[in-house]
DNA sequence: GATGAATGAGGGTTCATTCAT
DNA sequence: CATGAATGAACCCTCATTCAT
């Protein structure tokens, strides 16, 4: 798994074979299909870890806050602050989300969570939720791109979140504003791509 | 080209070769490389194609629109709706875009110019012209996706447009109204998409 | 040996493999090579187990059966009889013979009793033994494999029978009537095929 | 295709491998693929390729025979000899009987149209065409076995056939002198198996 | 004696690319 | 300039067999 996530970050998603990831993971070729079965199989268990272990995280990094407006813009930065830090973990998880794994679907319930939360707490205003998530997953997932392309820097992580604020209906101030209060502290230990 | 199209629209991106492309133009394996030089190079002059004929095509068909929001909206509005109409283009487009073919960079120019005569027009009101970009381009294309995927219909266009209105800053009523007014007519004839 | 049984008419013995052999056997895969210490040597068990089970009941069920003649048309029977009744254990049989296993040397001598004594009481007249025992061997596999390929059904049996009989140099109508006389019952219970 | 008989002859049907066939031809492994298709494709192609030429030759070696039985009785009698000259050809031929490919629907179109004959001719005398078919092919396939074995010579050519023209119902002495009536003259020039 | 994860050579097959015609 | 057969490295996957536990 550990290797698969070196080997996918390295050569991309359509790059990588099962024998290198393999060779890295010092076991046999075969070893392989004893564990995933099949290369396909081996993409979704990547993205269900990802998603049950980092993205887990995240979220819980902000359990307390409790306005639903600042949980969001705290989930949004988070993500493009991680393409910031580990470009290969970025790498691996747009390659994951190109290549049509499930993995948006498990990622997406946690900020759909927060966005029925702002909802309910009347800090936004939408007139349809399915383009909602659209603007979020897809404004968030563009500005990690941009990122890993180093077209922008960290402080792309506020800008991001605050015009997404903005498209869920807040006032551009308040938006602003809220997308740069400070960020709870985060702790996720994502094990180190290997150098293979 | 167009057979590149038909390919490329059937078997997915990653599904494609060289070889079935020349097949359907009707030419040997090796003209292809006469032509191309290389597999990468055929899928950037695609990107190019496109975005000289398809973008322009709808590009134009506006030209008369002076207000840079309803230009935004109507040009949203209009690749929604595409991907609503054809959805092996979409397929294409979305892949060539997964694959990180620079087309998004031919493509992007044309929001970007009316984003910026939205500005100069107070329209808008943004913190990072990145970020507006990164919003039009990541919802746009995410929407595409929904409604690839068959999770969304035509009602998707307006919604999604509206979404992006607001969050380049115009206020909630206003974005609804714009993206709301109809579309300007458009004669685009793609090539169809042989059956072979 | 029974779930060898099961996967090799199910897979084919092409087809088959150790591992799903172990598994449908319910042990360890390790386990299979600590009795057979070799795939084929299993082969080789398998037959002798047939030829030593199957076989021998079937001869059994004739033994007070005193013609040679009448001895051989009823095991010429019994086997295109069986291939009606179980074709995956046929399939089996027939896929072990092609295989090269030494089966056809351990069912062989049931007829080449038969054969023999036939000779002495002479009911055959034939001008060579290694002849007479293709001719049955020859024919009778062919039959099976005729009714498992469901080109042909129960009255194949004595149709085949008095072929044989008369390429063992018996007159037409003789070989027609001992090739219809009835069966003596036969009690064999194979192991059901069980369906994993 | 020379090559491929090479492999096969020396390797089995089941041992053979489209590499080594490749390898022997002299040419890339892609080439075989350029050419086939399909290892299942490639044994299609050569069962098919034998019956044209082999059985098409031994079949025009005797088109001047009238005589049904006659007719028949070389035909088996050539099989089987050819089974004492060619081990490896014999070898292929019934590794692809056993392996299920068509062959002998396409041999079997030979023996078949002789075996009318004589019985219009009433030189046989038979109760099932289907059980004479497989007498003939059941037969002549296991004697070219026995022959492969090392256990029988030339001789057990003559005596497989007049056991099978015995078994077609014609008496004794007359299918042992039809069987031993002198062969015509044959020129087959099959490849020779080359020695990689 | 049973286990079963690990092995790793080898299999069929694909496909971007080349080059003599 | 087009051709298209040939290339061959690389891929995914299988499976008989081993051996430390």
């Amino acid at each position: 798994m550990r290797a698969a996530l070196a080997v996918l970050g390295r050569r991309g998603v359509a790059g990588a074979t099962a024998q290198e990831v393999s060779q890295v993971a010092g076991v046999a070729s075969g070893t392989f299909y004893s564990h995933f079965g099949t290369w396909e199989e081996m993409l979704r268990s990547l993205a269900l870890w990802f998603a049950d272990s980092f993205c887990r995280h995240i979220d819980e990094s902000y359990a307390h806050v409790v306005d639903g407006a600042e949980r969001m813009a705290i989930g949004n930065r988070r993500y493009i602050l991680f393409a910031c830090d580990s470009p290969q973990w970025t790498k691996l998880i747009l390659g994951l989300a190109d290549a049509g794994a499930p993995l948006l679907d498990h990622i997406g319930e946690y900020p759909l969570r927060d966005l029925r939360m702002g909802l309910e707490q009347q800090r936004f205003r939408i007139s349809s939720e399915r383009a909602a998530m659209d603007l979020i997953a897809g404004t968030v997932l563009q500005a990690m791109r941009t990122v890993l392309a180093g077209e922008a820097g960290r402080s792309h992580a506020s800008a991001t979140a605050a015009t997404v604020l903005r498209g869920l209906g807040m006032p551009y101030d308040e938006a602003e504003a809220v997308a740069r209060r400070p960020l709870p502290p985060l702790r996720v230990k994502l094990p180190d791509m290997p150098k293979v």
